[in-house]
RNA sequence: GUGUCCGUAGCUCAGCUGGAUAGAGCAACGGCCUUCUAAGCCGUGGGUCGGGGGUUCGAAUCCCUUCGGGCACACCA
């Protein structure tokens, strides 16, 4: 199905081709006075210079040509030169009829869908996740869902840090509390327990000490990197007890990106591509791109068209070791090698985009990408608290995720419990829902380059721009269906028919626009733009809702074509909170 | 210093491929529940779109300049 304005656009078109001019002058918009018309063109005012000729005269010439039009019911020269439209009640009626009875309401699916990897994690192995990880989470998570609906393959990645110095730390942590562990017994060739000698919170402890303890004490940190050498040269016993770190972590990760409603596809990390290093850097090196440049590997970035200094990317640092980059590059390596895809997008922290600029610039220059491969950096801003700065615990600390969805839990919980009559379970599960769609909603409605301003009672409020607002119009639909249904109707076969009042056109309209606001989001990468079109559909059902009597309207044809109109705006809606990684509970 | 992003109502944010009276939400004030969830709806007040120039019939939007702020600028990730 064609999106709404395109097909507005082409009856434009054509009344000025009719009317003697270039048919490019005959966009549509949607109508920024709402007061006035539904839609409006404004090709009449760019024509005038063109054509010499007084603007409104242009559109008076231009809605000549409309009079017979069934799409317009009415069109209307204004001056200076706009034209005011509205389009007829059948017209809006079969389009949204079209909309319902095509899969995902007609959205057009491109020629040729793009295979993307998304890498959206940026999990550390031993670490727990905290509130720095929210926004990669979330965002990513939205972007993919959004992708993928609008016909592209999407495999996200959460790209674990599980290599190098950190794993060192926790293995030589763990040898001094407990020396006697099979692993380090270096004769062992006998077969290694299943079970891990310690638990995620143990290790979730054990690595902030080692981590202290090696910037305190030199001689630590020595047999650290003497520990990450062995594990990173495949000493039995290293690999074994680090095998056991990474799947104590991921159990746990998984389960905390889970309560996130968040998914990976590929849990591949670090130390999946350290063997392909030494490779891609000979290859690096005898392609004559890097060279040593104060006695690390690098290669130089720079262009011609620069206007501003961008440092070589390092591949090696100058003790020879692997570093950030090393790594990344090889990961591109891997990723091209086993998936072909057209398009990397990497989602982090707005800072590192310079970082990634010298890495796609290197990865292009070296080949390890083809010309064509799309690479894409979306930087996401800061989240900080109600004072503006970046969001601290009280003691000053970083707030773990866990915790930061365990309080907005809470507060959903007391809400509910303060304004509904609820049994204390089932208060709790709704909380779980609502409390994930308040921050999901909080975070994804703000422009995600942005900066934004994480405020737990604001998010979790009913009232206004949130997420249990969008959840409450959504349960108004669903208790209305539920009743009608116990009356005996079925509202999944009841029929669309023609708007019989200006609210119920309204929220016709703002249907109809659900297929150009998917396509916006899913091009401009902007998920706030799905919750803007939500948040403006969710105000057009309520002020149809509170004009509208259903349930008590007596023409059972007419009834039917309310419940179908009820049906469409819950299912534009729950797909579209779909997309940004949130649901609906059945009562709240 | 160089580069980059940002500055819109008291607060939090949209709008920025130029269009009519700059929009929401919160907060403030005033209405609407014998009828489908009032966690809703309707209304009022609140703005020199940081300042100054320019381009244009027309600028929050494009260009220049200036002030203020964030961030980044090779051996961290």
């Amino acid at each position: 199905m064609k999106k709404i304005l395109d097909l507005l656009t082409e009856e434009m078109e054509q009344a000025f081709e009719m009317a003697g001019y270039e048919k490019s002058l005959g966009r549509v918009a949607l109508s920024n006075r709402p007061d006035l018309c539904e839609y409006q063109c404004n090709g009449a005012m760019a024509g005038a210079k063109k054509y010499h000729k007084a603007p409104l005269l242009i559109a008076k010439e231009v809605t000549v040509q409309l009079s017979e039009s069934d799409v317009f019911c009415s069109a209307e020269a204004v001056a200076p030169g706009f034209l005011n439209l509205r389009v007829s009640d059948e017209f809006i009626a079969s389009y949204l009829k079209g909309m319902k009875t095509s899969p995902k309401f007609g959205l057009e699916m491109p020629e040729k869908p793009l295979k993307i990897i998304m890498d959206y994690g940026g999990a550390n192995v031993a670490k727990p996740l905290h509130v720095g990880h929210l926004r990669s989470a979330i965002i990513g998570e939205s972007l993919k869902r959004i992708r993928r609906y609008a016909g592209h393959e999407v495999i996200g990645d959460v790209h674990l840090g599980d290599w190098g110095m950190p794993m060192g730390l926790v293995i030589t942590e763990l040898r001094e509390r407990k020396p006697d562990l099979i692993y380090f017994d270096e004769t062992y060739t006998g077969e290694y327990p299943a079970e891990a000698p310690f638990t995620i919170s143990e290790l979730e402890e054990i690595y902030p000490a080692a981590s202290a303890k090696s910037k305190a004490d030199p001689e630590f940190k020595a047999r650290a990197m003497e520990s990450t050498y062995k594990l990173q040269s495949g000493v039995r016993g290293y690999r074994a007890l680090w095998k056991h770190i990474l799947t104590v972590s991921v159990t746990d990760l998984k389960k905390n990106y889970g309560s996130l409603n968040v998914e990976f596809d590929l849990w591949k990390g670090e130390s999946d591509v350290h063997e392909l290093i030494p490779e891609m850097v000979e290859s690096m090196k005898s392609g004559g791109y890097a060279h040593e440049s104060q006695g690390a590997l690098v290669v130089d970035v720079k262009e011609d068209t620069d206007t501003k200094e961008i440092p070589p990317c390092m591949i090696l640092k100058s003790d020879g070791a692997a570093l950030y980059n090393t790594t990344d590059l090889a990961t591109i390596l891997e990723r091209m090698r086993l998936y072909h895809p057209d398009e990397l997008v990497y989602m982090t922290d707005k800072r590192q985009e310079l970082y990634f600029e010298q890495v796609f610039r290197c990865a292009r220059k070296t080949g390890l990408v083809t010309p064509e491969t799309k690479l894409t950096f979306i930087g996401f801003g800061t989240m900080n608290g109600s004072d503006g700065k970046p969001f601290k615990t009280r003691d000053g600390g970083v707030k773990r995720l866990e915790s930061l969805i365990a309080d907005t839990r809470e507060e959903m919980l007391r809400k509910i419990l303060e304004g509904r009559e609820m049994s204390r379970e089932e208060a709790e599960q709704t909380a779980e829902i609502v409390a994930l769609a308040a921050i999901k909603y909080g975070d994804l409605s703000n422009m995600a380059s942005k900066d934004y301003v994480f405020d737990i009672e604001r998010f979790t409020s009913f009232e206004g721009d949130t997420g249990p607002y969008l959840l409450y119009t959504i349960v108004r639909i669903k208790s209305i269906l539920a009743k009608y249904r116990e009356q005996g109707g079925e509202p999944e076969a009841a029929q669309i028919r023609k708007p019989e009042n200006p609210s119920e056109k309204a929220l016709m309209l703002q249907l109809a626009q659900f297929q150009t606001q998917i396509a916006a989001a899913s091009e401009e990468l902007a998920p706030h733009k799905i919750c803007a079109y939500i948040y403006e559909l969710a105000n057009d059902f309520n002020h149809f809702y509170h004009e509208t009597r259903i349930l008590a309207e007596e023409d059972g044809e007419k009834k039917a074509g309310l419940i179908a109109l009820l049906v469409l705006t819950r299912d534009v809606l729950e797909t579209c909170i779909d997309l940004l990684g949130f649901s609906a509970p059945e009562k709240m």
